[in-house]
DNA sequence: ATCGTAATTTAGTCGCACCTAAAAATAATA
DNA sequence: TATTATTTTTAGGTGCGACTAAATTACGAT
């Protein structure tokens, strides 16, 4: 079925909240989304339900089916790829990369997207951190936690940033972290959020709680 | 100014036939490249009109203000960088890059086009020998012409194809024709339009009328 | 359990990009 | 030149995806 661009982000906005609420999506959390008013929201929301690509009841919100969910999560590998390319080839920076994958993501074309994924490598998680589904929509789920909730003893990798400002990826590029980085917690003082930690088994350093809640970390086991 | 996906293609079409007729451009030769009817491409050319991208006369058909031109223009550059990214990068042959070429065409953003130029490392043609206009919109222009054009005696160089079947790709390989290739006629058939050539100075070949027709070249000097 | 507020839906409108049918202008031909 | 044929435009209509205003439903507090 050839879904509008707008048909897909609906879909990818109920994949997205739900995700995080556990919850039935409301009309309003939509229209919030978008910025649009909730009575569009119900309008299109009705439509979907007939295209069988959401479970939809008055009043009582939204959830994708089977073939919703599908749609999700292949603009959702589409995007993350994007971004991959984008960093990796095109010198984007983290946080210069998701308007334009938001615009990638609704090319279509198999073959596009099987051979980016070749040609990068077959990438399991996106410079942010968060896993690329496969093909058949799969996703390599890891726990993603901000470094600042990492308790002493504990090594974590480095797989994200927040917000990448110029100015905190030289910080970081100075201190020797990047994606994949080991970082041991030596310390935590929970008076300023500050914590210690040793980078790859080397230089330890000492990160203020704004870079710890900067950097999205993965424990090992 | 932020135009709609459907104005950039008219304004993509009306710059295409302009090339081909030297004419203003009637409403039914726009119907028929999109496959649509005239009363359409009406509305939409006043549009275009008021907007002042191009100059629209009732009756009189359409051309394209300097607005139009530019923006014609950049979307060939994008439109053509892409297809050198998808055959050289994503194995892509010459003959499926159109479709998606056109889509990507589309993507809004001067940094993606840009590094995308310096990715592939700036390049002046297309996989099918157009050259690709700079970011000024300037185009280095070059002869194209059907190798069984080509005079006896003069050199050639194979700039693209036509039409680029599995088949004939795998032809040209075996006989050591590539993009960039050159080839001296040496004798030409009138009769079934054949033609002799020798591969960059060694092996001497000859060429069917078919082949020599889906064969795009440039002379020498 | 009821009442008031917040959330949601319905009804009607608008611009975009297409359509059909009919009218008008232009071009071709006798 | 007059008539016919073709091209183009106008007028009015449709679905999409947004809107506003008003009606309806659901929910939280008393």
């Amino acid at each position: 079925m050839e879904l509008s661009t707008s048909e897909e982000n609906y879909i990818k906005a109920i994949f997205k909240i739900t995700e995080r609420t556990g919850e039935k999506v409301s009309t309003n959390a939509l229209a919030e989304e978008f910025s649009i008013k909730a009575a569009s929201v119900t309008d299109m929301v009705q439509r979907l339900g007939e295209k069988s690509l959401v479970h939809y009841e008055k009043y009582k919100g939204v959830s994708l089916l089977e073939a919703g969910e599908s749609v999700a999560k292949q603009l959702i590998r589409k995007h993350r790829l994007w971004e991959v390319f984008l960093v990796e080839k095109l010198n984007f920076s983290w946080d210069e990369v998701h308007e334009v994958a938001e615009q990638l993501e609704h090319i279509r074309s198999p073959k596009l997207t099987s051979e980016l994924d070749a040609f990068l490598n077959y990438p399991k998680y996106d410079p942010h951190g968060d896993p690329i589904p496969d093909k058949e929509g799969r996703i390599q789920a890891r726990i993603k936690l901000n470094l600042s909730k990492v308790q002493k003893g504990r090594i974590a990798e480095v797989i994200g940033v927040e917000e990448s400002e110029d100015d905190f990826l030289r910080f970081l590029s100075r201190i020797g972290v990047q994606l994949g980085t080991k970082l041991e917690v030596l310390d935590r003082f929970e008076y300023d959020g500050s914590v210690v930690v040793q980078v790859d088994d080397e230089r330890e350093v000492t990160l203020s709680e704004k870079v710890a809640t900067n950097l999205w970390v993965t424990l090992e086991q």
